[in-house]
DNA sequence: CAAATATACATAAGACATTTAGGTATAGCT
DNA sequence: AGCTATACCTAAATGTCTTATGTATATTTG
């Protein structure tokens, strides 16, 4: 009842996509640091869910994973594959359109 | 793989009670297709999915029933309880914010 | 006028993502 | 030494939605 968890449902797939895009590889506790900063808290990403997430986006071929040690600790760092770069181009323009809409229903403008 | 549906989740009951805040009562019906219209078809409500949601809100005590003989067929009402207006408030409001943050994190104008 | 389509409601099994809750381990700060 | 932050992981439970059915009346179309 507090935050808007519910919302998620569905985008998250999307929302790593998106910010693997723009960023050129990330490790999964920086996607939910990152997440947390960019929507000042309002959406929060648990480990619960993105980790399932990055394991089965890269199941079905659409990143792939390298680890890295860094400061003694290992990272495992997740990079969009190049041959599916049209395909996440696809699913977040649909995400955007959904967005859109969404927007036109609650009569939000923009 | 056609249509936004697996974004639809979370958000349905607020669209719900958006399109019934402007519209002051509305059946199960009649939402799926304004729903329809409104996005191009780009969101499409489906009856398994719209009924169990307007039973939900009823049985939470956000909207009441009633039916009315038009036509021949019977149609079953929905409206928002006045008790329930700011917590409809509320809750746009949350799922306003979160396509704003979404569309943030996606990179999106507007 | 018979058949197909649109209108209008409903329920139930199954799929599926996320939450909740637990676990491991190292680094850094107090 | 203990707490917090970093960083990964998994599994059971939860809950919404999809898919598939079912019923029934009104309207359109061949």
């Amino acid at each position: 009842m507090d935050s808007n968890k519910k919302f998620l449902n569905g985008t998250l797939n999307t929302i790593v996509l998106a910010l693997l895009r723009e960023n050129g590889k990330m490790y999964g506790y920086e996607i939910c640091q990152l997440t947390k900063d960019k929507t000042n808290e309002k959406i929060l990403l648990t480990e619960g869910a993105i980790y399932p997430t990055l394991h089965r986006l890269e199941k079905e071929g659409m990143i792939t994973s390298s680890k890295e040690k860094v400061n003694g600790r290992i990272r495992k760092y997740y990079a969009i594959n190049k041959s599916s770069l049209q395909e996440v181009d696809s699913q977040i323009n649909l995400l955007s359109q959904f967005t859109a809409h969404l927007r036109t229903l609650l009569n939000l403008s923009a």
